[in-house]
DNA sequence: TGTTAAGCGAGACGGTACGTCGCGTCTTAAT
DNA sequence: ATTAAGACGCGACGTACCGTCTCGCTTAACA
């Protein structure tokens, strides 16, 4: 019966950090100042968010592209054509420290652990997808969906783990080569130079 | 010309460092707890250190474990090897989050960027130095030695971002098949079915 | 034309006030505590009431217990009957707080100055009347009827103000001795030694 | 070994603390409010005093003079003398609100207890003083001093609860008048018109 | 006997102050 | 002259009430 939490706000609020991150860094992104910026008031904030560090990720989930999945017809198809998407959405500013942000703080506070599940099961849904459609096709054997969509990933995770350099054209393809003779796919899609 | 920094108060202070970082995490650690923890007053804290993120580097710089490379003469011996150790190391409690703190802790400030790239660097090298070796062996064929290094991380790095379970013998068995297969070994160690 | 303001809600929030400033203090008097306890909403409260601590100021005024006027002949057995009753109340967990904070408060808000003034009033009225008897008997000689109300009300006031303790019998006797004294009663109802 | 707590802090805080009393009233009053004014952190405010009410009792019983003890030779001269000097205290602005504000934060706060204490105490050893010396000198029978000073200050602190008017002269006789009977002071000092 | 304007519950909202925590600097006394 | 101890200015944190607002729903007085 009373009133639902107003979008207007929670836009305004989204918004506003999106700009304080873009002006200040994460370093500079304050409850305070996203109140000040924004004209909600911080008690509103708190009422949308339990804490600073769920509105940071918040925005910079929002920030993020959804990325939609390809099919191609072939796994290493489906996959060439995911990554070049994925790694034009990773070399964005701030998807990397998104990742690495709502991975630590969903460690430290389990509240966090769904919106952390709900973020990296959006991003790994197409990965999924894609393999099953793969065994489908039988294209590669039967596997566990989870540990394929691991070792799919991984490369990638690894890669935006280890390095802030952006991800190369050459090295996504490298990645796939490797990935698509680890999951036994017929006719991986290397095209040496 | 007076007295030089003294080696006393540095040591208890990066000794009280790590003791705060494995109990209250990344988080928790603060000049004043070291302070309080050490008996090295704040001033000299600063004396040695310039800011409280150069200590936590230093302190955890100080701490990272070197993990011997295994020699076993093939590929997949190795890396299951290898993985065993690391599997023990990753299933303690606090690793984890540890490395992902670690992550968006360098990914918010520069100044950790070293550290966490130390912390990389050593997990990496044992694992360029066994895919040297089972190339020179020609176990597998010539490769890329860091693509290689990032592939086979890959799925252990995936598998710890994405979830909080502690990481089981059968998965180490089951990445460590799809990376051989990645990386064109001969004979892997185990057969499915 | 529409529905006037209903009686049910006022009494809830009124009763719920009550309750509250009994429990809590007048420090723990809050507007969504009374929402909260009486179930009539905030809206609803500052449609009968202007403020906090207009309703605060109505409940405790409500709440002002009518102390009966004594009349046993004698100054003296009137004022020792009239600071039996009053002793009890006095007595009463929370009584002494509820009147410094009210002191206290209405200092700081003249709005709550009448309320007080009614509080003060009802105590002091019996006083007045007891003096006027006995002014009316010859008991006493004529005098200032506030003024002897507050010389009367004088040690009882001071001994709240300055003690927690509870107030005991003997010391109620000895006030009264001294009173009467002051007043210049012909006989006593107690002689020390 | 490390710095005390400041007195220029103190000092500055207090100072400042006063002007905002008296700019804004008690209402007014406010840590963030004094913390800007005097150039004292916030924190240092809470280093100093435990709370809000802490730090405006303490404002406030600084502005109030101390007392010196009379000593004409006779019990209502005294009391004259010492409630002539009290009339002009508590008629200053500020006076009453202090002692309202003390009695209830203390009643509230058991923390605050003591610093009533020392505050009533200060206040009221003249009277106990005076009662002393009377007795002895012979001029009134041996009391229990600790009653005695209630019911000599009893009129005035009834007085000062009950109304916010000034405090008049011939109030003031009047309750000397009283108080020297209830006393049983052979001479009254009481000058009519 | 509807109609309808107001009362009502729920609670979101913009504010302001609270009291706490960590930072990095500073001051003091004691080695 | 370095140290231990810790006060200091700063500024963000998350919480509590305030008094206002916007919702649907209900209800009593009028038409």
């Amino acid at each position: 019966m009373p009133r639902p939490l107003s979008k207007k706000a929670r836009n305004k609020a989204i918004e506003a950090s999106q700009m304080l991150i873009a002006e200040c860094g994460i370093e500079g992104f304050t409850m305070d100042g996203v109140a000040k910026l924004s004209g909600v008031a911080k008690t509103t904030l708190y009422r949308h968010w339990n804490s600073a560090s769920e509105l940071l990720v918040h925005a910079l989930d929002c920030q993020v592209e959804r990325i939609p999945t390809p099919d191609t017809g072939s796994l290493p198809g489906d996959l060439f054509e995911l990554f070049s998407t994925m790694r034009a959405i990773i070399n964005q500013p701030g998807t990397r420290q998104l990742f690495l942000e709502m991975a630590s703080a969903s460690a430290r506070d389990p509240e966090l652990e769904s919106v952390k599940e709900a973020m990296v099961g959006e991003r790994m849904r197409p990965i999924r997808e894609i393999v099953r459609r793969a065994v489908e096709r039988g294209e590669i054997p039967e596997t566990d969906l989870e540990v394929a969509a691991v070792t799919v990933e991984g490369p990638f995770v690894a890669r935006m783990f280890m390095s802030s350099e952006p991800l190369r054209e050459d090295e996504v393809r490298a990645y796939i080569d490797f990935i698509a003779r680890g999951l036994g796919v017929s006719s991986p899609i290397h095209q040496p130079g």
